[in-house]
RNA sequence: GGAGAAGUAGCGAAGUGGCUAAACGCGGCUGACUGUAACUCAGCUCCCUUCGGGUUCGGUGGUUCGAAUCCGCCCUUCUCCA
């Protein structure tokens, strides 16, 4: 059984934007597309009916945070994650790679794996590539990802070759381990800043042909400019009919530079988050619902937005939801922050089959404010 | 009418001679957030301001080198008894 197929539909002619259907055992996505954040087998507030309503084709979960809690044997008796969390279509997770970053406090890296202290308890873990895989083979996602060591950001060329070696050396040893042919399996290219490093790390993972690609190790604290180079840098030397999976990056400018490149899909906690910390994404830039300038603004967040939260509400009800801890506000605002992503990258593929993408981006550019940090 | 208790910044509440423009909490204002330890975190919140300065702790008059803190009187509120 083969696990995924990735066809390419449509190839733009003024970047290297293009269009493809990823086919899973649970359904098909249409490529450029944004992936909601569910990491502990929930996008944060929202149902399952919910999630799908906004139009999203794929989402995603945590390999470390699900072995953790309820733990994996759980999962793998629920009947893998679909059925746990009541979910029927595609899935990814990421590997636990991030947290050997966002958790780097408690963490050892060795060549065998990764030494965690729990987040939870202060518990002893253990995390290999091979355990990696054995636990995503357990939560049974359509896509899983090799370990990987995200470094940050600035790291010495040095260290930088070492931890990509390393990360290699996990990606064979994980590619070995997995044992589902059910599930798709990435590799993840890292190499930070550094031309040669990315150039190297990509040849190498495709020598060990995965199902697909990621570019990881972005978003980590470097400016922008540097970010789209990572991109450049990694995706130049990737096979053209694999899927290439930009980790963890979901600014608006930051995806739409990224379908130009060539990528075919992003996932981010930002549009999430932030919506519960009451940050709104509209097409004309950011918003800050709780300001005191939208007590009473009776008017909706976006009028070109059609998602549920702009059908039905007014800023100035969602002012009174965040000012009184209301979870509702938070709901209704994950779903636009989720929706306005998701609208952005379907009007994207238009645009890229109608050739016409670098218009389209330059029209998003010129409505939306972006405040002097490129946000 | 009598007996107690209390009045501190928008609110609640510490402080009971100098280290106090006054802890802390709430409320208010602003900002951050990119493969989620995040319904979180940070800053500001008497007035003028860059340093710095100016007025504060119910009112008023004292004591003291120095008072939100001690004393007198006045005002207000609460509780209990008649």
């Amino acid at each position: 059984m083969k696990n995924i197929k990735f066809e390419i539909t449509h190839e733009s002619t003024d970047t290297n934007a293009r269009c493809g259907i990823l086919k899973t055992l649970h359904g098909d996505v249409e490529t450029p597309i944004f992936m909601p954040v569910g990491t502990l087998a929930t996008v944060k507030f929202l149902s399952v009916e919910e999630i799908k309503a906004i139009g999203s084709g794929i989402i995603l979960s945590n390999t470390y945070h699900l072995w953790l809690r309820p733990g994996s044997d759980i999962i793998e008796k629920a009947g893998g994650v679909h059925k746990f969390m009541n979910y029927d279509g595609p899935m990814l997770t990421d590997s636990g790679g991030f947290q050997v970053f966002s958790l780097a406090d408690n963490r050892e890296i060795k060549e065998e794996g990764v030494t965690f202290r729990s987040h939870l308890n202060g518990d002893k873990l253990f995390l290999s590539p091979e355990k990696a895989i054995q636990i995503q083979n357990q939560i049974g996602a359509d896509i899983i990802m090799s370990l990987d060591e995200c470094i940050h950001y600035p790291a010495k060329h040095d260290y930088v070759k070492e931890s990509v070696d390393r990360t290699l050396r996990w990606a064979k040893r994980g590619k070995e381990t997995h044992s589902r042919s059910d599930q798709a399996l990435f590799g993840i290219v890292q190499g930070g800043e550094y031309e040669d490093l990315r150039e190297y790390c990509a040849k190498e993972l495709v020598k060990m042909d995965f199902d697909g690609y990621s570019i990881g190790g972005t978003s980590v604290g470097e400016d922008k400019e540097t970010m789209y180079k990572m991109v450049d840098y990694s995706i130049k030397h990737l096979p053209h009919d694999k899927p290439r999976y930009l980790m963890g990056v979901g600014a608006v400018n930051d995806i739409l530079e990224g379908i130009e490149r060539g990528v075919d899909m992003f996932d981010c906690v930002l549009p999430t988050r932030i919506a519960r910390h009451g940050t709104l994404i509209t097409s004309q830039g950011r918003i800050n619902i709780k300001r005191n300038i939208y007590k009473d603004d009776f008017t909706s967040l976006d009028p070109n937005c059609d998602c549920y939260t702009c059908q039905n509400y007014t800023k100035a009800y969602l002012n009174h939801l965040y000012r009184s801890k209301e979870g509702l506000g938070d709901r209704l605002c994950s779903i636009h922050n989720l929706r306005f992503l998701i609208k952005l990258v379907e009007n994207a593929r238009i645009a890229i089959k109608e050739n016409k993408f670098k218009e389209y981006k330059e029209k998003i550019y010129s409505e939306y404010k972006f405040d002097e940090r490129g946000f």
